[in-house]
Parts: structure tokens; sequence; C-alpha cells
DNA sequence: ATCATTATGTGACACATTAAACATTTTTAT
DNA sequence: ATAAAAATGTTTAATGTGTCACATAATGAT
């Protein structure tokens, strides 16, 4: 239940491949790299925790991760689950003084903390960094916009089939799955509680829409499965 | 119904206003006015329209509006809501082609429309223009997220009192407000339909919380509209 | 002014979802 | 291996909201 820390180097690497993206040269991939250190999360452990002080960019080196805010109720809800290579948590950074929400590994991830002064630099000396940190951002809200509609529109059999195709089609690209997460969590994601998980998993089941293997989750019918996610 | 345009002096001043918070010195606010244009809206009149080519940078040097997406069932979401001076719809310029959302005009606005290669050329240019960007759009994102688990996890009266707050405190800053939105409208802002607004509405006058003055409300206990809007 | 349209209020009812309770199963720690 | 804790499935009743239907009021156009 321990993260292991890395020197240095393998974070070069790390910054390195996402230099293509961001075009960065040798000198500013050294600025992005000292002060920086990789860890590596298993599942379950908190790679940022709301309320914590933003210090960090995180760079998700690889792995799926979960970003999750505690609500007006006290009940924690999901806000987006992705995977590496990718930045993480940036808007709070940027934002806030303290973290407004958390990121929890979901399996094991490996992520690149970041001083934040090296990566301020580069976006207010290199503008193609900028132009592309805030291509990024933008399509954060503008993905979130997205999300935000379809959670309070549809209903819960179009949300949970919305959630196996992102899982095996996005995340995993395969048709047996492997949700990393518990049924509360599903509920979390989709915004329901983990009985009314249960029950339509139950009913796909019945329905021939997906299969369990174990933990696995087949899905049988993906076409149907579209047109329940868009039948709102 | 229709909207005004004025020469370019006007929108001169506009980003002048707004240069205090974002460093520019004279030849940057030559360079954002320069084929700029301002226009003035009426309520009711889209500033953006959904599906249409991103092109300008929009800033919104006065007036209140709404930024909204239509969902899933075909229905109208409102986003958020928020008044000049501010820019607006930025994220969907760097994140698309398309706009995903509209932006409407819910009382007389001046809308000033800046070329994006303007603006641009700013960001790439000027470090510390393109940290305030960054600031905004992380800003974005963090409060979309609060908004977001707010709608979907408290009730309607919760959601109603928050609303009801929101345009007494932050919109207009008095106790007697006239919300610019019709039921329906109101009922896309907090997730609802028209008839439940109306029913809320009817309660909260009942239990002494608001009253009713022709189109105007006032707010006559809000120390109990956020306890209940505290309470979920 | 008058008519058509849109906005609004309000009741009854249906229904999806939540909450509570309990039985099993699986995982984790010792 | 064994006990404790967490996760899961399923049922039941309670309840918040949405939908439908209709009456009334306000608005806008001709």
């Amino acid at each position: 239940m321990e993260s292991k820390k890395k020197s240095g180097n393998g974070c070069k690497d790390c910054a390195v491949k996402s230099s293509s993206v961001f075009n960065l040269n040798e000198e500013e991939v050294e600025i992005l790299c000292s002060n920086s250190i990789e860890i590596i999360f298993h599942k379950g452990e908190k790679i940022i925790k709301e309320g914590a002080f933003t210090q960090n960019i995180v760079f998700i080196k690889s792995g799926i991760f979960k970003i999750h805010e505690v609500g007006p109720i006290q009940r924690d809800e999901i806000l987006k689950i992705d995977k590496g290579p990718v930045f993480a948590g940036v808007s709070d950074v940027f934002a806030n003084r303290t973290h407004s929400y958390s990121i929890t590994a979901l399996g094991d991830t490996t992520a690149c903390f970041i001083d934040y002064s090296g990566y301020r630099h580069l976006i207010e000396n290199n503008g193609r960094f900028a132009m592309e940190v805030m291509r990024l951002l933008s399509s954060d809200i503008v993905k979130h916009y997205s999300f935000f509609v379809n959670k309070v529109q549809k209903q819960l059999n179009a949300k949970l089939a919305d959630a196996l195709l992102f899982f095996s089609e996005y995340i995993y690209g395969e048709d047996v799955i492997e949700i990393p997460l518990t049924r509360s969590e599903l509920g979390e994601y989709i915004g329901t509680s983990r009985e009314s998980v249960s029950k339509i998993i139950h009913d796909f089941t019945e329905d021939k829409l997906i299969e369990l293997e174990g933990k696995k989750i087949r899905l049988l019918n993906k076409d149907l499965l579209r047109k329940i996610s868009q039948a709102g």
C-alpha cells in the first residue's frame, strides 16, 4: 500500500515523450524535469487530496485515475475518469490555493510531480506551450459541459450504457472489460446509488446486453447499448 | 429586435478597461482592437449560436448572459449565468471548430467580437496575458465542477435557494431582484421543470422566505435561504 | 382593441429513485 | 487459516419529481 519514488531520470523520459505535442526543446525539458519527481501509486491511493495546497503540476505518465469531489451532501462525486499519458489537475493549480478535488489511482499509476515554477516559466516564455495548455484546459471545460448535460438529462440505463461503452472503447479498447470501480463508485460516476447500479447491471444481463464473467463484463451487443445511450 | 453595431472606438475603451487585469500596453491593446467590433444585443438575442464556427473571442462589456447547451433529450440546459465585464466562450474557440454551446443575452448586453488571431498573438507573445487567460479558463473548470456537484446532489428547494442567492448577491447585489429568466429557463438552470419551479416559489412564499412584487422577488430571509441551500 | 401566443399557477397521478434492511459473497488484515 | 471488514445482490416501503391536464394571466402582433 505504499507509493514508490524514483529518481529524476524516469521523469525526463516522461516529459520528452509528451514533448512531441508540446514542442519543447532539450533545454525546456530540462526546466520541466528539474525539481520533478516520479511516484508510483497503487489502486485506491490518492495522488492529490482535496483540500491540500496546490503545489505541483501532475503529469500522469500511465494508469487510470479518477477526479472526484465531495459534494454538499458529503457524497463523493466522480467528475472525470481518464488515463495517462496526460496532465491532470492543472486547473486547480491555476485557480486555487488549495485543491478543490481529489485525484485517485484506479490501478497502478505512474505520476510525475512537476514544480509549478518551471511549468509557469515555460508558459510565460514558450507561446506554443502556452497555447497547448490552453487547448487542454479548454477541452476540459467543453467535455465537462457535455458530461454534465448527459448526466443531468439521461436516465440511469442510458448512463450505465455510456459508462460501459466509455470503458470498453476509450479506456481499454476491448469488449471484455474489468471496470476498476466498485458498484458504489460506479454510482458516483453515473450519478446514482450502489443499489441502482446492481439492478441495472442485472437488467442488462437479462436482456443479453452484457455477460458477467467473474469480475469482468463482456459487452455482447454494443449497437443496442449505443441506442440505449442515445435514447436518453 | 435588431443588434446595433458601433465603430471600433468603443471597443478600444472596452479593452483598455480590462487591461488593468491583463497587463496590456498601448500597442497590445491596439492589436486586440484592430479587427474587433462592438455589438449591442437585447434580451433573448443569441450572441453565439451552438453549431456556428468558432471565429471570435467575445468580450462581454456589460450585461447579463447565459451559456447553454442542448442535451441528449433535446432540452436546453443552462451551464452558466454571468455578467460583464468578462470574456465569454473562450474555451470553445480553443477546443473546437464549431461552438458546442450558445451564449444568449438575458438583458441589454454589449459585446466586443475580437479577432482570434490578435488574441492568439497576445497569448504567444505576452506571458502574463497568457497566464491570466489560463487562470480564467482554470477558474471556469473549477467553478463548473462545483456547480455540477451541487446540481447533482442537492434537492430542488436547495437549488432554487441557490439561484435566488446567486442573483441577489452576485448578479444584482440587492435583496429585491428581477430574475431575467422565465420559469422554464429557471428550470433549465436548476435542473427541473417549469411546474416544479412554480411550486417551490409558491412554497417559499408561504414560508415567508420570499415575497413576490409583480415580476420582482424580495428575499425576506436570506439566512434561512442559505441554510436551505446548504442542507442539500 | 382584439386575437393569438406565450407564460404561469395548481391539482392529481404515475413513476423512477432513494433509503432501509438483510443475506451473501468477496476481500483484507492478522 | 481465520476473523473482521468491505462489497454485492435483492427486496420492501417511502418520497421527491416529472408529467398531464386545465385554468388563468400576461404579452405581442395585426
